[in-house]
Formats: structure tokens, C-alpha cells, sequence
DNA sequence: CGCTCCGCGATTGTATACCATAAAAATACA
DNA sequence: TGTATTTTTATGGTATACAATCGCGGAGCG
């Protein structure tokens, strides 16, 4: 129940294998790995809930030795906190953060699209356009599980549209959180209320369009400025979901800053965005 | 070959009383993982290598089990390329790409920087000084190891320093890729020209110095353009040594981008460094 | 009545044996 | 003699058995 065919991280992220997509049966270890991974994404398991090594066991069929290397690698990716003969617990949404989510992606967003304006090839295009649509037509339908995965997918295709792999990588790893933090803002409640839900992501979808317009024509100070709509506009509304108080709880730390001086308006230059190495 | 002190002894079953207090932990998988990432950290393994489980059981005198997770660890981390049913050998550069670092960390250096100018606390700062120090005497002394593992714990100060997640999880892992790229600007024909070493992070140093200084008067604005100092001029010297034709093969890959049009001086507006968070 | 210490149970960490699979080699057939 | 197929073999993936460690609860003592 957990299967896709989406490029999930956790494997090789450049190297696109041969294909054996018809006989989807991945090793035990994938399978637990995948499961367990859909599981905390989407909210299955509640973060914090303690995760035993023999429940798992049981439950996916398999032995300790693929689970551990399951529970291992979710906790690379930092959804799985792994303390030593301690054992493992989902990991707390308070950890990730959603303050800093939103407030890191206001930099990484529009960095990752302003490289992708610049650097994509027309097949990066063309595979941004696909997953694009593709999350529209979840939307249109109002698929809640199509609405998150393809949104991912979307955005990780512009990741690959920016060709290098250092901002490739973090921003990914930054869709990962995203995909919790989402969540989120999708209580079961609108489940009941599909209209609202489909309203809700039109907005995203209209400026996502927009912003793959931008990426396409390869004006890069558009395409910063409509990612930054766009994070301001998913911002928003997930910070006035939880408001509202629905969700696991998410404990905002009382956290002690030096200064809170306004700094608003300060500007980083990006380098340039050619490469040096054509010529070598 | 590769341990500096502590923990080499593999069969020790003597009776620790207390506890050792943040010390290498005698954990056989942690061991393993520790061992092998200095090993690829510091080249002692170069880039590309296979790494056999049987082997590595030999030399670290454990069962494969812990080897296992060990190379899942690392290859999570970007160290070590994990091919299903294919092994693992030591990620090559060509991977991590050191152009793309140094253009990544053109944006993130000065990014977390502000932040940390912004936000730090007395105690962030007296730790940060604190590596800085450490740095500065591993400078003075030539201790190449030295150099580069206090630079790292330098940064990460900083990284810390950010107050944001997100920021210092991905700061913090480009500066794992740092590791091993500053490597490759130092050669092992340097250890004969010790004062060379020496004379060349100096420079790092006094910039470094100057970083902190920023930092600690709140100067976000000048943090950030020391940060954009210190990156290029570490580039510059790490890329000069490449083209010198030292060390390993590094691969630049002829990447096929769609335009290189001159987009030099866009700039990215960083967002407000104040928290929503102190009311809740 | 409370504190401490020891022993027990449960769970994690490690070792080893077994199985599946892919590269390699050898042989048989064209 | 070359190629294709089959067998071999080595390596990685999984299962299970064993050992170490931590938390907890009861008993003994102050």
C-alpha cells in the first residue's frame, strides 16, 4: 500500500539504472525502507511513536537485519531518531521545525529556481512541465496523496534543472521536511471538504505555473521572485492551520537570540551562474 | 594505519567503571563508521575504491553486520556509493564536485553567516572563538590534521551559531564535502614545505578572525561579505592546486547547459532574521 | 517509610550461517 | 575460431542465534 514509482531520495540520485519497473519487488530492505518511510511522510505514525525492531519484524515479514538497515537510513535523513540501546522513535516535527523550514526555503527556494532559470536544458523542462502537470491533475481531482507526492516531484525536478549538486542535494533533503510539514496542513478534517482542498492548492498551482514560466524563458529574477510567492504563500497557510491548533503538536522552543534587530531587507549577492569548467 | 589515539584496541573486554565522558565510544559499528569516514575524509582511501565487507571485517576485526551498517551510514551521507548487489567503493569527487561546492558555498557561507551575526548567542560566540583558537594554534604549528579538523569545527560553530535547522544541516554537510576537497589543496608535497602550509592558511586565519569579529558586533552585512572573502579566496587556492594536476582524478564534466548568459550581480533578498516563534 | 542495590526481563548490538544473485570462466556448438 | 550458454564462484542480502546493555521492580537495610 505503500508503493510508487516516483524518485523518492534514499537511492543513487544521479544514476538512473536500468529499468525493471514491472516486477516491483524490492529487496526486504527497500520494502521496510519505503513502507516505513511513506508511513512517518504521510503522518501514519504519529512523530515520537516508538519504534520497536521486533513489532517491525513482524509486521513487514522480514527479519531484524533488514529493518535495522531500514531504520538506519531514515535516520540519515533525519526521520528517524536512533538513540543508541535506546532504539528508534519517528522523529519529532519539533526537530525539523517548521519556523525554520519555511524561513530556510525563502533562501534555498529562490536560489535552487534562479540556477534552474539559468542552467535548465530543455529536458530538464520538459520533466518539470510533466511533474507540473501531473500535480495538477491531482489537484483538479482533488487527490490528497497525488497532491503532496506530485508537488514533491515538481520541485525536485527544478532541483535537478539547477545542476549543482550541493544545492540539488540540500534542497531535496529540504522537500523531505516539507513533505511532514505538509501534511500538516491537510488535516483529516478537509478530507471532508475536497472544494476547500482543491481551492487551497490552485493557488499553488497558479503560481507554481507561473513560476515554471519563468524558469523556461530563463528569467532568473522572476522565477526567485514568484518562489518567493510562492514559500510566502505555503507559509501562510500551513502557519494558519496550526493556529488553528489541528495536528500532532509542534513545539515552538522558547529559544534565547542575542538580538532581534531588524535586518529585514539585506540582500546576498548570488555568484555567477556560468561555469567555469566549460573550457576545461 | 589510520587512528590517531584512542581507539584502536579491537578485543579490550576490560571493565570501563564510570563512563567516558563525549569520548569515542567502544560501540563496534560506531567504531567502524568513525574509522572508515577519516579514512575517506582524509584520502588515506582514495576516491573510487572498492571497499570490501570482508575485507574491512578483517582490518576492523568485526562481523560483517556492523561493517554493513557502517557503509549504509556513509553512503547516506554521501561518502560512500552504495550499488544494490554491487558493493560499495568510496564516493568519487567527480560526485561531490568541487566547482559546485564552492559556487554552492558562495550563497550558504554568507547566508549562515548573517544568520549567526544575527542571531548568536554569548555562548555560541565563546564557542566559536574557542575552535577559531584551536585552528589558529594548529596554524601556527603546521599540524595539517589539526588544520583541517578545527576549520570544520570552526564552521560548524558557526553553523550552530545560525539558530535554523535547516541551515545548519546543510551547512553542515557541505562542509563535510570541504573536508575532502581541502585535502586536495593540500598535498603531500606541502608536508615538506611546512612553512608554505603555514603561510597559506594564515591568510584563512586572519580572514577567519575577522569573520568573528563580525559576528560578534551583530554586523550581519559585513559577516556576509567576509564570508564571500574567505570562500573565494579558499577556492582560489584549492582550484589553483587543481590545475597544477595534483592529487586525484578529478573529472569536470562536460555538462551540457542551455545558456550561459551573464546573470552576475543578481542578488537574493534574505529574509527577516526575527522569529515569529518568542510570543507562542 | 524511604532509599539503595541487586537481579531479572526485555530490547538492542554483534556474530555467523545460509541463500540469492551477478560477474566470470569454461565448454560446447555453430 | 568465435559466440552463446551453462556452470562456477565469489560477493552481497537475509535470517537466526548469541551476547551485552539498559530499565524496572522487589527485597533488604537504614
Amino acid at each position: 500500500m505503500t508503493q510508487t514509482t516516483s524518485d523518492m531520495p534514499g537511492k543513487a540520485p544521479r544514476r538512473q539504472p536500468a529499468e525493471k519497473p514491472a516486477r516491483a519487488r524490492p529487496k526486504g530492505s527497500q520494502r521496510v525502507y519505503d513502507a516505513l518511510r511513506y508511513d512517518i511522510i504521510s503522518l501514519t505514525i504519529a512523530p515520537g511513536s516508538i519504534l520497536e525492531e521486533t513489532a517491525l519484524c513482524r509486521q513487514y515479514k522480514v527479519s531484524r537485519t533488514p529493518v535495522r538497515e531500514a531504520l538506519i537510513r531514515l535516520s540519515s535523513e533525519g526521520l528517524v531518531d536512533l538513540e543508541p540501546n535506546r532504539g528508534a522513535s519517528v522523529a519529532t516535527l519539533q526537530f525539523i521545525d517548521v519556523v525554520d523550514h519555511y524561513e530556510a526555503m525563502e533562501i534555498f527556494q529562490p536560489v535552487t529556481c534562479h540556477f534552474a532559470a539559468v542552467r535548465s536544458s530543455p529536458a530538464d523542462i520538459k520533466t518539470i512541465k510533466a511533474t507540473l502537470a501531473k500535480f495538477c491533475t491531482a489537484v483538479e481531482r482533488s487527490d490528497h496523496e497525488g497532491i503532496i507526492r506530485f508537488n514533491y516531484d515538481f520541485h525536485s525536478a527544478i532541483a535537478t534543472a539547477s545542476h549543482n549538486g550541493c544545492i540539488e542535494r540540500g534542497y531535496r533533503q529540504m522537500l523531505v521536511d516539507k513533505l511532514r510539514i505538509a501534511q500538516h496542513g491537510l488535516p483529516s478534517v478537509t478530507r471532508h471538504r475536497a472544494t476547500a482542498l482543491a481551492d487551497r492548492f490552485a493557488g499553488t498551482m497558479r503560481i507554481s505555473v507561473r513560476l515554471v514560466d519563468a524558469i523556461e524563458q530563463g528569467d532568473a529574477s522572476a522565477a526567485e521572485e514568484i518562489a518567493r510567492e510562492l514559500n510566502e504563500y505555503v507559509r501562510a497557510q500551513v502557519v494558519s492551520r496550526f493556529s488553528v491548533g489541528l495536528g500532532h503538536q509542534v513545539q515552538l522552543p522558547t529559544a534565547q537570540r542575542r538580538t532581534d534587530g531588524e535586518t529585514r531587507g539585506q540582500v546576498v549577492k548570488l555568484p555567477a551562474r556560468t561555469r567555469q569548467r566549460s573550457g576545461a
